[in-house]
DNA sequence: TTGCTCCTCACGTCACGTGAGGTGGC
DNA sequence: TTGCTCCTCACGTCACGTGAGGTGGC
């Protein structure tokens, strides 16, 4: 019996189909549209990370449980993206601005230029528009 | 020959299947999936806003160009309102920070106390999980 | 009446998931 | 060899879009 596990939290495609009692012809299917990478051993053989596992989970939570097409959930993994990114910005805000009034406030320095905005670039919104068509 | 047009920016369903190209009875689809909410006429005949024209717009931009299905769509669509939302409280917490700013500049003040944060809740980027699935 | 509206039912097409079949490396 | 992997091809099912058919109000 082959151990079924490769290197530390790789796994390989049956235990994840196992795992999530999904066939492996759909983690290659997934795979084929984009919406997963798993690596690859020199033997051609793909490795799944934890990483990937958590992934996957989001989309088996978007196919299975609410029915979304792959078309659409690659939709969703490109804007969970952004707003990913929108909040690590908001974060980066807050912190430079509550450092700034500790500054401020520590040193008793009031410069006489507001000198804060714009700090960043403006945070886009709209959903993008050029995503590849399937065909 | 009956107007087509109903009040100000009110369109029936032909008139709004003719510009788009799509079939009324792919509107009616759309409506009875939750996508689209038209308002009434005494007589119980769709009117569609010029709102409702954008969201159908944007409901078309995903179905047919990018084949994202029913389910999916609602899903982005809930995303898409979330993240104008962030962006609301963005722009609004950018608003206060500079005014405070100028403030504190203007007048000379500088507090003991930090006091600037927390100042809204915390931003939420989860995507929905308690969304109605699709039957 | 005409031309729209409303609704329900049904069908064709296609995407998704899965299975079979044949191959190759550990 | 065994049991996995890889791949391609094909099929069943279902969602989506559209059409037909019958109704009713302006």
């Amino acid at each position: 019996m082959a151990t079924k596990r490769k290197s530390k939290g790789a796994y390989m495609i049956s235990s994840v189909a196992e795992m999530y009692g999904i066939h492996p012809q759909t983690l290659r299917l997934y795979e084929r549209e984009g919406l997963l990478k798993p690596s690859r051993t020199e033997g051609n053989t793909r490795l799944y990370t934890e990483e990937d596992l958590e992934r996957l989970e989001f989309i088996l939570n978007l196919a299975r449980d609410l029915g979304v097409n792959i078309a659409g959930i690659a939709i969703v993994l490109q804007m969970r993206e952004r707003m990913e990114e929108m909040n690590r910005q908001m974060q980066s805000f807050v912190d430079y601005v509550r450092t700034e009034m500790l500054t401020r406030v520590q040193t008793g320095i009031h410069s006489s230029e507001p000198g804060l905005v714009p700090l960043r670039r403006p945070i886009i919104v709209a959903v993008p528009r050029d995503t590849k068509k399937r065909s």
